[in-house]
DNA sequence: TATTAGTCTATTAATTCAATAGACTTTGTA
DNA sequence: TACAAAGTCTATTGAATTAATAGACTAATA
């Protein structure tokens, strides 16, 4: 499961491309509709802004608007910026990548073997989702 | 990430695939061998006999082995009986479905169509992956 | 009947998750 | 220029989960 962290902060995603570029939206606005705690939201978004996703704007008029374009945020770099890994073992991460205590050679482990397919296989398919794709996606039903 | 628990489950249901069937090996044979605490694995161990995975025998000559055919036994199941469920989203799940409260309407929900796909196609792939297939794999390099 | 070996219940330490509180800083505008 | 709006930063807290440990109990076999 994701956490609660990540799923707020991709309602807030969605919510923040649907709105005219560089057009500063309240977080209380986004909290009030997102049902996302305000508190938690803030820091939420202060990591989007951090990551290079988001802008902001302080004082009056200010808020919070997409920097890149929604065709470049993808779901997996969003998880991975609150979740950490999208693997399920340590052992066929990339960049969080620990070796297992008990396997001899790791190259011929089945039990790796697996799970890498299944992490290449996710991987590939939440780079796929982009802000754009999930809002085409919506509007197809 | 899966849990420790799920992992040394797994390890531990591979190494009694590769003994012979019905002959009961000992927990502490399984915990020296696959490192794993002991008494962590006498619980894992008894809720694989749980869910009819395993069974046991008592007493001098004891130990535990193989119930099912390690055809039958997949990773799906087993990461289920530890982890709960595989999908990364409650409202994408079958058996702990729970609804988000910011969503409208589901079925044209873009997030969830997303994760629903990601969802199915690692439990596809999960199934297929019995302890005979990772068995398989181990020895094809 | 002693010994071996699995079963059961309880507890604990550490970590992570989700949320909250409050003070601080920046900025637009009356 | 001062006030109010709105984002920023630091700290803390409670709850839940994870990983592991301890110890008493039960069943089976030689």
């Amino acid at each position: 499961m994701i956490s609660k962290k990540t799923k707020y902060a991709i309602n807030a995603l969605v919510y923040l491309a649907k709105k005219p570029l560089q057009q500063p939206i309240l977080i209380s606005e986004i909290s009030e509709q997102e049902k996302i705690p305000q508190k938690f939201l803030e820091a939420i978004l202060l990591d989007l802004k951090k990551a290079g996703i988001l802008a902001s704007k302080k004082g009056k008029g200010g808020g919070y608007f997409l920097l890149k374009s929604p065709n470049d945020v993808n779901m997996a770099d969003v998880m991975r910026l609150f979740d950490g890994p999208i693997a399920l073992l340590p052992c066929v991460t990339h960049k969080y990548y620990q070796k297992c205590e008990e396997c001899k050679d790791e190259e011929s482990c089945g039990i790796r073997s697996v799970f890498l397919e299944v992490r290449n296989q996710t991987v590939d398919l939440l780079k796929k989702a982009t802000l754009t794709e999930i809002m085409k996606r919506e509007k197809s039903v």
